[in-house]
DNA sequence: CGAGTTCTTGACTACTCTCAAAAGCGGTGG
DNA sequence: CCACCGCTTTTGAGAGTAGTCAAGAACTCG
């Protein structure tokens, strides 16, 4: 038995008329979905592998990237609570890998059985779908990051979608968010040294925008950081009326850490 | 009436085992599909535009792009004959735009009538979503090119990357193709000014790499540009075992130029 | 405490952008 | 035919940005 998270709820009912959590949860056991753990820096899924789960990030956060020839890497995104992982691959194989950062716990359903039930249950191809496109309008977010910003607008821009991404919707010039991603992480991700990142950040630090330590980051400013990086949230949001999603009503019961007694590094949902 | 290209049978007839040519066509007319025709510079869908269509390249290029406040854009991808363009939408509302490079030959679905055939021709959802993995592993691509590649490398990878996309699969050390961007939209697809993207030229011109000219792009040695830009053209690579696309049964009788003896920009397909 | 990782700074080098200007090319109209 | 125009390509010089090498400080964890 596993805990009923909103993002389960979303994940399986979309259409916000309840049909009650027990059917919902009997479905995911029907789906054969089993729940993983990785310690931080473990590979879930390397570049090359095949791949017929989908993946939906249960607590910590999991960067995918690519490794380069020169032992450098490009991280593309990063995926938190609630993300789900659509890996797509090219001639059945994994083009990324994907990397615990810190403690990862994941809630894998076989694909195959995933897409057998998209029949009866359109809404949960329409949630993939959704995802996918989120997807990739970040990854094109992303491009243009790499492709049109200096380091400075870079940095914050990539700050304010991971704000956003971690506390949607939150309002305010202040924002403060949890973020286990090391300065050698964040340079990986924005195409830039480690060193530069870090003078880059001072330089932020000093004009009163952002502060960052290992674990948190303190954005002071909203407002002028998001001039500075050219930044608009829509392309994070999914849906069409900006609250489709009422996770509201389970909040109480479930936003805690899943219990992960289990044997080892995995464990089968159902008995 | 259209011309049945191999591009055409692919989308529609994945699975080699034909139905016949007419049963085929019968199923694109019943999906109400329709030609349309841009000429350069033309754009086919605007950024923020709702976009019901999925659409295929029948001629020219086309560039998905972005533009930026201050006027400079980045290209994310260019698209070629043959190609199928699946806009995504976030909150319905696409994140980029449609260019036409050159003079382009499109022909649109109405999405909902190609989902609702997924049923009965389940050949043609794997394909699309072959297709959107292709772009994603793209994208992929372009991230890791733009973030941990200079100037000529980047610029290698990128001619490398067109030279097997406009002639999948060709050997040899020299490599030719038709080109039709300019430098200026070269710089903005790799995320470089067009000035430095011009001496970039120059230098791998000098190195005896590449010559390009307007229209056209001779690569002089694939090998050593493979080595200098680490290509790998695995990404590109849609199909599993490598020949799954069988267009040569139809290359005698459709490889000429569409019929756009169209009203003016657009033309149903069916009368 | 000691070891390893992460963060920080300095000095120097290399790369890329900006501003400025000129040359080439293809079309249009006089 | 030629002058003219706009677009594209090419080159130069100087400024600004980011990478490299080197080293020390701070932090975490056993």
């Amino acid at each position: 038995m596993i805990t009923l998270t909103p993002e389960l709820f979303r994940i399986l009912h979309l259409d916000r008329h309840s049909t009650g959590a027990a059917a919902i949860m009997a479905l995911a056991e029907s789906l054969g979905a089993r729940l993983r753990a990785y310690s931080a820096g473990a590979i879930i899924l390397d570049e090359g592998e095949t791949s017929a789960c989908v993946r939906l990030v249960k607590s910590g956060w999991v960067a995918s990237a690519t490794q380069l020839r020169d032992g450098s890497r490009q991280i593309i995104d990063v995926h938190l609570k609630g993300d789900l992982l659509v890996v797509s691959t090219v001639a059945g194989f994994s083009r990324v890998t994907l990397q615990a950062i810190d403690r990862v716990v994941i809630l894998e359903f076989p694909q195959q059985r995933l897409i057998s039930v998209f029949e009866q249950r359109p809404e949960i191809a329409r949630y993939l779908a959704a995802a996918s496109a989120r997807l990739n309008a970040i990854h094109v977010e992303h491009l243009v990051n790499l492709g049109h910003r200096g380091a400075a607008a870079r940095t914050a821009h990539f700050f304010l979608e991971l704000a956003e991404r971690t506390n949607p919707g939150t309002e305010g010039v202040a924002v403060e968010f949890d973020c286990p991603l090391t300065q050698a992480d964040l340079a990986d991700a924005l195409g830039m040294t480690a060193i530069h990142f870090n003078r880059t950040l001072r330089d932020l630090r000093l004009l009163g925008l952002v502060t960052f330590r290992k674990g948190s980051v303190l954005i002071n400013d909203c407002f002028r950081l998001a001039k500075l990086a050219d930044f608009n949230p829509d392309y994070l949001r999914t849906y069409r009326d900006g609250n489709a999603i009422d996770s509201a009503a389970f909040d109480g019961e479930s936003t805690g850490d899943v219990r992960d007694s289990a044997p080892s590094e995995s464990s089968a949902l159902r008995a």
